[in-house]
Formats: structure tokens, sequence, C-alpha cells
DNA sequence: TTCCCGGGTC
DNA sequence: GACCCTGGAA
């Protein structure tokens, strides 16, 4: 891996993240939300669950959903043995049901070839299905205690603004941002840890995308995006805006919830998965995905019911 | 009404 | 580089 930065700017980065140390662990103590599976209160399990389900949505909503994952299936072994159609209902209108499966397989592997424990080491970790850098890296890190550092676009966007006095550019991480993190991760594992929770938290409640809290935020002494004057403000969105309003995801979407809201096992008639969109064209292309998916099984050539 | 703006897979 | 979902906030 080539070098991003010169040392006199490594120097310089190590010595102002020590600096921000402190602060940012006292802002952790009284400020982190109390989130069920933090505070040791879960399982290394149980943290992949809630990494997974948070992949893609906010944590506020995620909290009912884990809570309740978690006591139906409470470690690998138990969701390794659900039925696929409890599985998709219980994911409900997290969003992405093709995730719901994907920590099923997920699940399989750690029973199966784990003895239901999940493995802390980083290449078996992001071996498993479903499961790629972000969350290898925050299991290691969160479930683990281990020294890592753990990059997502919060993250991301806090170290450049602070350290860089600049915005995150969108796409993936770069070589420059992987290295800052690394840079900047505190020696100590339990401080590594303390620090990756931390400027992940400020990353979603104060240093904002569009409207950076500087008055509340821990960093604001050290940050030079705010010395700076906030160049270029939220000039580049992580990615390319995605609509939603009439894709197929929309379509899949509507599908799956009158699959879901249907009593357990029973069936939904062609004709009214039909009357759920009026571009019938559109609607088989995703009754033909959803089934190549594996979300959805096709009975007698027509009708529709979620896989056992 | 528009905005939010995620990580993994193929 | 395209694709995958949602509902509450602004």
């Amino acid at each position: 891996m080539a070098t991003q930065f010169t040392h006199t700017q490594a120097d310089r980065l190590v010595g102002e993240a020590f600096a921000m140390r402190a602060p940012l662990a006292a802002w952790w103590q009284s400020h982190a939300r109390d989130l069920p599976w933090r505070f040791g209160r879960t399982t290394p399990w149980g943290v992949l669950v809630c990494e997974v389900m948070s992949q893609q949505t906010q944590m506020s909503r995620v909290v009912p959903y884990w809570e309740a994952w978690m006591e139906r299936w409470p470690d690998a072994a138990a969701l390794a043995g659900a039925a696929k159609s409890d599985v998709i209902t219980a994911w409900g209108r997290l969003g992405y049901p093709r995730r719901a499966l994907r920590l099923q397989e997920c699940a399989k592997v750690v029973a199966d070839e784990y003895d239901d424990r999940l493995p802390d080491d980083y290449d078996r970790l992001v071996a498993l299905p479903g499961i790629g850098d972000y969350t290898a890296s925050a299991v290691l890190s969160f479930a683990f205690g281990r020294r890592i550092a753990v990059i997502d676009t919060n993250i991301r966007r806090v170290l450049s603004r602070a350290f860089l006095g600049e915005e995150s550019l969108g796409g993936s991480a770069t070589p420059a941002e992987r290295e800052l993190a690394r840079l900047v991760l505190p020696g100590d594992a339990r401080a590594s840890v303390t620090w990756n929770q931390a400027i992940m938290e400020v990353g979603a409640t104060v240093c904002l995308p569009k409207t950076p809290q500087c008055d509340d935020c821990p960093l604001a002494a050290a940050c030079l995006f705010l010395e700076l004057g906030w160049p270029h403000l939220g000039q580049r969105r992580t990615r390319p805006r995605q609509r939603f309003a009439g894709t197929d995801r929309q379509v899949r979407g509507k599908i799956l919830h009158a699959l879901r809201e249907l009593p357990a096992g029973s069936v939904l008639a062609y004709d009214d998965a039909a009357a759920l969109w009026e571009d019938r064209v559109q609607l088989d292309r995703c009754i033909a995905s959803l089934d190549e998916d594996g979300l959805i099984e096709i009975v007698d050539g027509h009708a529709l019911r979620l896989p056992r």
C-alpha cells in the first residue's frame, strides 16, 4: 500500500488525533445513545445482526426489529433453523429484504462451520454471506474489542472534515481515507473501540452532511473544516441520488408487503398481485426477479407465496 | 413535496 | 457500475 501522507503530515495527524481523544471519549460517555446492543449487553452475533440491519436503516427504526428478532432467534443456530417465510416476514419493512436471506445464509455457515460461534478474524468474517469490509470491521471492533479501523460513510465524513478540512468524495473509500483512518486510530485496543464508536456517533448525530452542529461537537476545537468555514459544504453527496417512486424496488416492495400481510402459508392470487401495479410488464419482471432472489415462490405457474 | 443518502453483491 | 427498499424528517 502506497503511503498517502508525508512523515510530517502523518505526525501532525497523529498529534491532533491524540488531542481529540479525551474530549471525544468524554462526549461519548455523556451523549452515546442508549441502544440495546451497546455496552456489552449482547453477544457478538447480536452485534452482527444489528450491523446488518443498520446498513440500510436509521438506528431508531432498527431498535424494535432487532429486539424482536433477537428474542425469537437469539443465536445463529436458531436463525439457521427458521422457515424462510418467517425470516422474510420478521424483516418486515426494514427494506432490502435480500439481506434477510443473506443473514440467514450467514447464520447457517456460522452454525454449521463454526459451531455456532462467530469467528473473530477478519478473513473468516468477510467471507460470510452478506458481510463485507464494513461489517467485518465493525464486528471485530464492537463485539470483539479488537483494534481495527472501521470505515463507513459517517466516519469518512467526520475524519475528512476534521483532519483534512474537506468533504469526503463519493464512491468507495480511497486509499488516503483508509490510511487516515488507520493513522488516527488510538494504539490501545480499548481506546480504539471507543474512538470508532464515538466518531461514528458524531457523524450520525452532530457532524451531519448538510447541517453540521458544530456548537455541540466535541471535535470543534481542533476541526479543520470548521476553521476553514465549511468549504464546499455538502458539495459531494455520497452517491448520485437514487430515486424510488416507480422503480422495480417499489414494485417488489409492494408485492412482498402484500405477501407478509397474508395469513402464514397462504397464497396470493396473480389477479390480486396485478391489482397492486398498473404496468403489467414491470409487475411480471418484478415477480420473476423476486422468484430468482428466493424471496417468493410461484405456485401453479401463477399464484405467489413466501418460500418455506 | 423533497430529502435522507446505506453496504454488499455480481 | 447497476441494483437493491422504506418511512419519517425537513
